[in-house]
RNA sequence: GGCGACGUAGCCAAGUGGUAAGGCAGAGGUCUGCAAAACCUCCAUUCACCAGUUCAAAUCUGGUCGUCGCCUCCA
């Protein structure tokens, strides 16, 4: 089955045909780093990079570009209020982007190219619209002239005519019409500058994305992505840019990813619903998040966060990680097993699994369905796992060997069980006791307390100290090689933050 | 006002014409000193509401109600 691809330009879904047979080139709208990322940043690379994986495991070769947009606006008025260089302002901000993305397993693009360094193109892109006649210089500004350009707002559906009527900007008597945008702003005191045949000055937002795309990916490219939001005005002006200068169609395929909502509304700084991606890593491990936003929706669809979800989905990650343990454990002494060759248990999920992914995958990057044979898998291999009969075994090992190689497969595109197990749930133990406020000392001195008395017996003592560890929100886990291991009980959390307010203090 | 998205079980959610995936929670069972975990079984005659097209609709058409987003910086 071929892939398919959802095109905000078309509002269809196609099939993808790539310029170039066997290479994809795609684009990602890169963030300002003015300040840290946040959730929704983390829901838009976390979904892009599922996409590029994906075309990377489904053979292509693809050249992935994202770009920093590191002269703006924001960044120089947040620069200044701090007092320094707005471009070290900018790396500041990117090493913490880096450390985001590193954290939730975002691959890093092929090509990462920044405003700064790309100066000479954007001022030659500007001249090729000026000589095309769809950019104007005024008191050395250059502006676009959207009614120069037949096509515009056919991204967003908005006829130029009905955007006259509802702009809300503040006129700009110097524009032929209100909805021209800066393709160069002159200079002004306390911002970078750069010499430009229009006096210095710097880039406008929206023409970056143009000549770094251009300038990697060619005139022409297969996918251009980003959020939602980005359509109008940012894509739209791009579009009128790059085809204004070239003459060629800009982009095959725009993708566009769905917000991150809290309670039903969209995550705003000034609702104060406003969460980083450090904020939620200090709580919850990045597999958590990332698993979490790449599983609760397709990309398109909004996602609506909440604590409850994480707790399932950092519930759910903690369940595969088990399962890898579990089923590593199995697999260890097989090597003695005798050779088997009849038919396998679980045959069919063995044999479907790789198709029933791929189709998924295939239809637009549907994730939430790609998962439902990941999850079949995992429950296979935990009842694989714990085949206890010596008969049974060899063919349980083949099977369990078999089913584990098909999802490390797919875990090149899911990257979300790539941990070393015990390392992993050592620390999902540790986050999930600190949110419930639980000491992990305290834990180990009960649960000793409890093995004392089980050696010698004393089964109500020992009922009472897991009774007592229950009562917390602790679970506890006899192991048949002897030792105990505990878990959160995921509503212990909420539980927790609940009587927060009743508790005070110390 | 213009454009767009969405409304599926207690919760999250897949599913664009052929008779409702998956996950969480819940119930019963196997296993276990007792538990927990894991596994097995069960859990929507129905897809906001109304009307229509069709042999057949959650899926198509029209209307109603409700929620949200974009139109200004934003992933």
């Amino acid at each position: 089955m071929a892939l398919r691809l959802h095109d905000t330009l078309t509002g269809e879904k196609r099939d993808f045909e790539p310029l170039e047979p066997g290479k994809v080139k795609m684009y990602v709208c890169g963030v300002t780093p003015y300040d840290k990322s946040h959730l929704g940043h983390a829901r838009c690379y976390v979904a892009w990079d599922v996409v590029y994986r994906y075309l990377r495991h489904s053979g292509y070769a693809v050249t992935y570009v994202r770009n920093f947009t590191d002269v703006d606006d924001k960044i120089i008025a947040r620069a200044n209020e701090r007092g320094m260089d707005p471009l070290a302002l900018a790396q500041e901000n990117i090493d913490f982007f880096y450390a985001d993305m590193d954290a939730l397993g975002i691959a890093r693009p092929d090509v990462e190219p920044r405003v700064s360094g790309t100066i000479d193109e954007i001022i030659a892109m500007v001249q090729r619209l000026e000589s095309n006649g769809i950019a104007y210089a005024v008191d050395g500004d250059v502006y676009y002239e959207v009614d120069a350009f037949k096509d515009y707002g056919k991204l967003s559906k908005r006829p130029l005519d009905e955007m006259k009527a509802g702009a809300r900007v503040e006129v700009d008597t110097r524009k032929r019409n209100p909805m021209d945008f800066a393709l160069w702003k002159s200079a002004k005191p306390g911002e970078p500058t750069w010499d430009s045949p229009w006096g210095p000055g710097r880039p406008g937002w929206h023409i970056e994305c143009s000549a770094m795309s251009t300038c990697h990916l060619g005139e022409t490219f297969d996918i251009h992505a980003g959020g939602r939001d980005l359509i109008f005005p940012h894509h739209e002006n791009e579009i009128a840019q790059s085809e204004g200068a070239t003459g060629q169609r800009y982009v095959n395929y725009w993708l566009h990813n769905g917000f991150i909502n809290i309670d039903d509304e969209k995550m705003s700084k000034s609702l104060g619903n406003f969460f980083t991606i450090a904020d939620i890593r200090e709580r919850y491990t990045a597999t958590t998040l990332r698993y979490f936003l790449m599983t609760a929706r397709h990309y398109r669809g909004p996602i609506n966060f909440s604590d409850a979800m994480l707790e399932e989905a950092a519930g759910r990650v903690a369940y595969f990680y088990d399962t890898l343990q579990t089923v590593e454990a199995f697999l260890d002494g097989s090597d003695d097993l005798p050779h088997f060759t009849g038919p396998l248990p679980h045959q069919d999920v063995i044999d479907t699994f790789e198709a029933r992914f791929t189709e998924a995958m295939d239809d637009d990057f549907s994730v939430p369905r790609a998962m439902e044979p990941v999850h079949e898998a995992f429950r296979a291999l935990n009842e694989l796992a714990n085949t206890r009969k010596a008969k049974r075994k060899a063919a349980a090992a083949t099977a369990a060997a078999q089913l584990l190689a098909k999802v490390r497969k797919v875990d090149a595109v899911l990257n979300l069980f790539g941990h070393d197990p015990a390392e992993y749930l050592q620390g999902h133990r540790l986050m999930a006791a600190a949110r419930a406020g639980l000491s992990p000392a305290w834990i180990d001195e009960r649960l000793e307390a409890r093995r004392a008395a089980r050696a010698a017996k004393l089964w109500d003592e020992a009922d009472a100290v897991r009774d007592e560890l229950a009562a917390k929100g602790v679970v506890i886990m006899d192991r048949p090689n002897g030792q105990t291991d505990w878990a959160i009980e995921e509503r212990a959390a909420e539980g927790a933050e609940a009587s927060d307010a009743g508790d005070g203090e110390g």
